[in-house]
DNA sequence: CGGAATCCTAAGCGATACTG
DNA sequence: CAGTATCGCTTAGGATTCCG
């Protein structure tokens, strides 16, 4: 079914990108893992307490979809794959960083 | 039923709050367009082209249980109500600005 | 005008078992 | 290790009607 990707369509649609960045419930636990560095699947796992095997790699996939993470496979066995922010999921820190402030300072 | 409000739970429930606050498909929208100061109930839903009247009931109620906006009733004929951003509330220009220009920039 | 009530569907999410 | 495949439940969200 259609591309799933939003089309250009102006101002109207940021917002909508942005929710399907950082609007599930694991987004953000996930790309603030990956401020500090590429993981592996089973590193983001144990670095998220409460994601299961599903969830981790729906959200790990959209993210790829959005072009803000890549996969990188290695041959090995057992297998390897690493996770990266590109430059545009970088640039969410900023962003993040700020909210996060703000969720902690109004947490009661 | 529950509270439904987060209890105090450290770091792990500052993403928690920031999603329930802006999770929502309509919560930027709302907030974003209450930066401009406060509005009534039509303005909002006038300023909101695809929000329905539930949905925004809904999230208006969401929003003044975070404590992000105020409600104020005057008691004339018709009916007028206006919303308006708390502190807590105007706290997030920042941070949805940023998100807001990330997500112009990375728009296709 | 500013909602509340109702109905309904799609999507999100969780648990678990299985596989190359 | 890094996923896939199923299943089922719970929300979010949309359309519409009614009310003080």
């Amino acid at each position: 079914m259609s591309d799933k990707k939003v089309e250009k369509c102006g101002e109207r649609c940021a917002l909508q990108e942005i929710l399907d960045v950082i609007g599930g419930k694991w987004s953000m636990s996930i790309i603030y893992a990956l401020f500090s560095g590429k993981k592996r699947f089973s590193e983001l796992e144990r670095l998220i307490p409460g994601i299961n095997t599903r969830m981790l790699v729906k959200e790990l996939k959209n993210m790829e979809a959005n072009g803000i993470i890549t996969r990188e496979v290695f041959a090995t066995v057992p297998p390897t794959v690493e996770y990266t922010l590109t430059t545009k999921g970088e640039k969410l820190e900023a962003s993040i960083n700020e909210l996060y402030k703000w969720g902690m300072e109004y947490v009661a």
